[in-house]
DNA sequence: CCGATCCTCCCACTGAGCGGAATCGCCACA
DNA sequence: TGTGGCGATTCCGCTCAGTGGGAGGATCGG
């Protein structure tokens, strides 16, 4: 927390994080002076530094703009986030998309918040906010709901003392959303309508590992569940098995999510 | 620059990198020790400089094993390699697949390389050697003639002097290779016959940006040629011109920046 | 022409980073 | 229980890589 990284004391290594961290979804292409700025650092350093990291990849230039390097595009493919589980679940994710033409998520939770691992759409029939490598609230989104109530329970306690609204229709009130969450359990989805954006409704399940863990959420964005729903969450849970089937005996049974991992 | 990384002189950005570098497909969990191997560092100096790079993400430790930090995959999503064009591509590929249930590919030329932007492969069918991310000889895929014959020169050149063998299949003869990519030129695709693997046949055909310019390559990947070839080649010329035309006025072309937003 | 904005380069100071060596923890084997 | 090997961790004093203020260039626009 705090340190400018401009002071001494801040290490070359997070420097170089800052500049990286400089860009996002939103910012994909910057200027040198944009990108000092936005990574808290003194313009010649961060000129010197990106001249280097341009060097080694980490970063690219087009023109007068800095782009992450494909490199880092390399190297984030080997993350394990996806090794595995991405893999196996391509044709699945394939498979619910012929059924349904919906947009099919596939979802993991990563501290207090939904992380898209990966989304297929045709062509956009419904608003979609979602990105793969994004993040959104668990608590307005199908995959959310179902990784939400399968989360620890001090992640759970964390996420409920404070649900931001997003819509008219986003659930803000803990025992409203508690109530739901107990539901996940009881009848296996969880469903969401119009809490994240307007004219978007979604149903998602859970994905278990082969001992029973639940290790990511599958999810459907329909423009209206109101008829239909059971196909839907039937096509999600044959999926879904599908996947928790295919998985290997999984090697991460050292802790991860922690609640509190990210850095800023 | 070619220095030992472990003698004074290289930079901390050189080292941060060298330990990520340390990772490959084939290396995706390292320990300690064979991590600082890898990486060309005195076990000491990757000890810290890995728990440093824990601490900002851009390492993750499992048990006693390192592996790429999630936030790596973040920042890889940001770059450019795929930011517009497998976006664009996605929906066309999935259409490839529903149509033939073959391997899709797209792919872009890297250096001298076929680099595999994205793969789409119901159960596997044929073996295939690809991985998204990965890189691949131009002279032995597919996708690989079609991006040599639209290579500069230079490349051209480099590639032809060398044409490593990798099954009794592939072509080592430059003549032979460079009437090849004639042929590509004239017909507007390639094919490979157990050039890369045995048991493995392939057709592909470029995509072209708004302006003419060839941008990546698409390919299939099935057991068998001599039936139905002029289906596949049909379906992939839709598909590439269906690509070429939603892609916006802009081009992954090095050197240049087009698009996109400005910071204020 | 001049001022504003952004990029590039220089260079003397200094504390962040380096890494050899010692230590710890674990396991296998005697 | 001892012993030896292997890998991870910690320590610490030297030094050179990194820092960043500031000067200088390149554009742009009025």
């Amino acid at each position: 927390m705090a340190g400018n990284l401009s002071t001494p004391g801040a290490s070359v290594a997070s420097r170089v994080f800052a500049l990286l961290g400089a860009f996002d979804a939103e910012h994909r292409a910057l200027s040198l002076t944009a990108l000092a700025e936005r990574a808290g650092l003194p313009l010649a350093t961060a000129h010197r530094l990106a001249g280097e990291l341009v060097g080694l990849g980490g970063l690219e230039r087009r023109g007068d703009r800095y782009v992450v390097g494909r490199r880092v595009w390399d190297l984030g493919l080997l993350a394990p986030v996806q090794a595995e589980l991405r893999q196996v679940a391509a044709p699945f994710l394939h498979d619910l998309y012929a059924a349904t033409h919906a947009t099919v998520h596939l979802a993991e939770r990563a501290g207090a918040e939904v992380l898209y691992l990966d989304r297929l759409s045709g062509r956009a029939t419904v608003p979609v906010v979602s990105r793969v490598g994004g993040r959104l609230p668990l608590h307005t989104t199908g995959v959310g709901k179902v990784l939400l109530a399968h989360a620890p329970d001090d992640v759970q306690r964390a996420v409920l003392a404070a649900l931001p609204r997003v819509t008219p229709y986003t659930i803000t009130q803990p025992g409203r959303l508690c109530e739901q969450l107990r539901r996940v359990h009881r009848e296996g989805f969880a469903q969401t309508v119009e809490e994240m954006s307007l004219g978007a409704c979604s149903v998602a399940v859970p994905v278990r590992g082969p001992d029973g863990e639940v290790v990511a959420a599958l999810g459907l964005v329909v423009p209206d569940l109101r008829r239909g729903r059971a196909r839907l969450v039937t096509a999600l849970q044959v999926a879904a098995a599908g996947i928790g089937r295919s998985l290997p005996a999984e090697s991460s049974s050292p802790g991860e999510l922690p609640l509190s991992e990210s850095s800023r």
